[in-house]
DNA sequence: GCAATCTGCTCAAACGCTTAAGCAAATTAT
DNA sequence: ATAATTTGCTTAAGCGTTTGAGCAGATTGC
């Protein structure tokens, strides 16, 4: 690789100082009373050198990267896509570069991003946790690392978080099912220790109770990871058929409608005609199923641009944080999964 | 943030100099003749410190980033993920970190990616190239800065690349729907200056030709990106349609092919009974599809693990490189979208 | 006409790390 | 007993920047 053109090539050519060359280049030659034939001197070998500041050696004295690390917990995820190009959207607009992490939803590999990133020297974290991330949070909370969480926060934790409300979003579904007429309701969610989704079970549970609705068995399905597709195989056959026979399924990630959906077809269910179909997050994959898939739908382009705009706060800021959770909306997206 | 352990920090706890704690900490302990005990001490101070090196001074000092930037034509693709865990997953195991970069198949936003990467010193990149990036590609050679194409090749630059024989793969793809049985075998591509795209091109015309197929009318489509709705719902509707009635429709890309398996639905044409339907790459989602879709895929995972490989290699040569093109083998997915 | 001020620049230190060179004390060789 | 070698460490320079301090020479004030 070509030697880079540094300020010394510069000024060399001049025959000026390092210095000189510095400060007109960072614009503090008014400042910095350079003379002005000298001044454009510099900009101009400068412009005809290309000169390109070398980042690592101003990060090495600033000490500040101007790098946002975004650790996501799975890249392929439907939603991952649409929060990457808002963070790195935002991120862009105030010149910072933002890394991207994958931890695949391992708390081990987490942990060693978070190291990596931190190795790095990144200004701030953009953080979608893995399951029973607390150990990790309260290590960026100790070593005052400015961090975001999005999308999944833990309770027992103060800290910066964007995300939206899943109960509610969560009790709104099951609502939006009764209201087109179902009243045998499943709800198929993960095993998990994951707040957020059991925020969405404690919104499904509440609404199903105030609805008055009872069922001798449970139609809540939780499915474990480590057997999820003989989980999945078996709630769905379960619940579709006596003495369940549910008229309706709420599937508390787009993964397991995707799932759900892919056994309904097999055991050649109609939908909504047999049972309606409502999915919390959007993805991909409806958009080739027989009928349109309703779905609430998160806001990734806020969530994104608020999770950036939180942590430039902060880094700016630099003080002890004021922590911030921001709520936002889901929206529901009408398909024609549901009865009419 | 709160001040991170130094080298310094631990020489001063332990009253030895900076560059002791270097040696030992880097492993030139023995050759360095280092006192066992000392060296012990170092060792341990450094790790009750929770001592990590600061990447920003090493790379500074050794001008290596051990960085490699990686620019996608656009996140979500369904390609992109498979290619990016694997090349995270080969560089992660040479020490090495990705730094992700979105062109968004911009011209402008791949050149200004490239600069942001540079000046982040990365030591090499591999690069999903955009449309007409034909300067780029000479300007990384001119600067002599490592890198790697993938999927797409600019056929009047030397460089390195790993891809597929696009070529192959179409002229294949024909001969598979000419077998089961279809005569009239439209292809819908896009408009394109892209050479891996027309390749396909060159392989379903030559594959045409071969088995004799001769059409009044071309059923040979490209679509426009500037008005690509209103494109693939009339070329569907033509090709599917007297005069042309076409039995069987190839997509030369998988963003193609869910859009024209929108617009077959809306026509409710059954599929393969009425026409076959084959693929050049996977969606994530044919999975919901009523018919499992027929489709080429890439060997994602080699593409990306050749890319890393061929990179770094570049990149410890440090001399002239050598060139190397690498066509990698996509493997035919039967689903059920032709005939028998 | 001499001090104070301004103009236009340079010097030097620092960021955290690496690494060649140097140096005193201890050990070995002769 | 003295020279040569080995041992165990320190010094210092440098990577490309930034930035406060310093310093001549020109200009101004009184």
């Amino acid at each position: 690789m070509k030697k880079n053109v540094s300020l010394k090539d510069i000024a060399n050519q001049l025959g000026v100082s390092v210095s000189l060359v510095s400060y007109v280049l960072n614009g503090h030659a008014k400042k910095m009373r350079v003379g002005d034939e000298v001044a454009q001197q510099i900009l101009d070998t400068a412009k005809k050198l290309h000169y390109q500041p070398n980042q690592i050696a101003k990060s090495l004295k600033s000490k500040k990267s101007q790098t946002i690390g975004l650790i996501v917990a799975e890249i392929n995820y439907g939603y991952t896509a649409g929060i990457v190009r808002a963070i790195e959207a935002e991120a862009k607009k105030n010149g910072y570069t933002v890394i991207i992490g994958n931890s695949h939803e391992d708390l081990a590999l987490l942990h060693e991003m978070i190291h990596v990133f931190i190795n790095r020297q990144v200004d701030g974290l953009i953080i979608v946790a893995a399951e029973q991330a607390e150990t990790e949070v309260q290590y960026l909370k100790k070593k005052e690392i400015p961090f975001v969480l999005i999308d999944r926060i833990f309770p027992s934790i103060e800290s910066n978080f964007i995300g939206i409300d899943n109960h509610r979003v969560a009790y709104e579904a099951v609502e939006y099912l009764y209201k087109h007429g179902s009243r045998k309701i499943a709800f198929l969610n993960y095993e998990t220790t994951f707040f957020h989704l059991k925020e969405r079970t404690r919104g499904y549970v509440q609404a199903i109770a105030e609805k008055g609705l009872k069922y001798k068995n449970s139609m809540l399905r939780e499915i474990r990871k480590s057997s999820y597709d003989a989980d999945v195989e078996k709630a769905i056959r379960e619940l579709t058929s006596p003495p369940l026979s549910c008229d309706a399924i709420f599937f508390a990630t787009d993964t397991l409608a995707i799932s759900g959906l892919k056994n309904l077809i097999n055991l050649k269910i109609k939908i909504p005609a047999d049972v309606a179909v409502i999915s919390f997050d959007f993805a991909e994959a409806f958009a080739l199923f027989a009928c349109p898939v309703t779905h609430y739908r998160q806001p990734l382009a806020e969530i994104g641009n608020s999770a950036v705009k939180t942590l430039l706060d902060e880094i700016k800021e630099g003080k002890k944080p004021k922590w911030k959770q921001l709520y936002l909306q889901s929206t529901l997206v009408a398909g024609k999964s549901c009865r009419e």
